[in-house]
DNA sequence: ACCCAGGCGCATG
DNA sequence: CATGCGCATGGG
């Protein structure tokens, strides 16, 4: 009996195809010798309860200023930086975060992503959610999709998904749906191509969740829209 | 004028 | 341990 979860990332791989994420400007690093994963750890934390597009203009600003680096971040005056992350909203907290985010990495690892991401993949997740500013989503992203780590992300589109179609998770908290959705996977998929499935998989979440499962759901022509079981109260 | 977005930390009971 | 609240901009 194929699961549940293996059936939903089938219908919607196929209908949505590949989405190909994290969505880092891999051309801009190359011409400036620098690190794409650093984009996407800076990404994770501009994003966060902020819709992408607020994110866009944040990131091209820190591009333009050559700020995209662990020094560049580090070096930069606070209020600047605010300034360049403003449409991002909560840019005091952000600011802050990425300044706290890059001060970790440089005393802990000299500044390394190498040496960050050589470390032990469940020591570093406790590891970075110390960090103030970390959440479970944003350190399963960085480790996900920054530091190609084999880690389920969660967020709220991800409980929708739960609550609507419905998925017979525990609790309707991080770790279990991140348990639910990686013991359903791992059955499946190995090594390099769970890793895939999992980018894959959270990516067509978010489209999905952006597309048709807000709050005010919009049913018609999403790809799994016959599994929901929306109109039916949820206990 | 609302509602919502790819969360998180901290304060309460 | 579970909820509630503040944080803030930009698009629908």
């Amino acid at each position: 009996m194929g699961s549940k979860v293996i059936e939903i990332y089938k219908k919607l791989l196929s209908s949505l195809g590949s989405q190909g994420w994290w969505p880092a400007d891999l051309e801009y690093h190359r011409r400036n010798n620098s690190d794409y994963r650093f984009e996407i750890i800076v990404g994770a934390i501009l994003t966060q309860n902020t819709a992408w597009n607020n994110v866009i203009p944040a990131i091209e600003n820190l591009k333009r200023e050559n700020l995209l680096t662990v020094q560049g971040i580090r070096d930069v005056n606070l209020e600047y930086l605010e300034e360049l992350i403003r449409s991002t909203g909560y840019y005091h907290q952000k600011a802050l975060r990425l300044k706290t985010f890059v001060s970790y990495l440089l005393d802990k690892y000299n500044g390394s992503l190498d040496e960050l991401f050589s470390r032990d993949l469940y020591e570093l997740r406790e590891e970075l959610l110390e960090v103030k500013g970390v959440g479970p989503e944003t350190a399963d992203s960085v480790l996900l999709y920054a530091g190609d780590k084999p880690v389920f992300v969660v967020d709220t589109y991800t409980k929708r998904l739960c609550q609507r179609f419905p998925l017979p998770v525990e609790k309707l908290v991080y770790d279990e749906i991140q348990c639910f959705f990686q013991n359903n996977l791992e059955c499946f998929f190995r090594g390099e191509e769970l890793i895939e499935v999992y980018k894959e998989y959270h990516a067509l979440i978010v489209y999905l969740g952006k597309t048709w499962c807000k709050r005010k759901p919009l049913c018609s022509s999403c790809p799994i829209r016959e599994d929901c079981s929306y109109s039916k109260p949820v206990s």
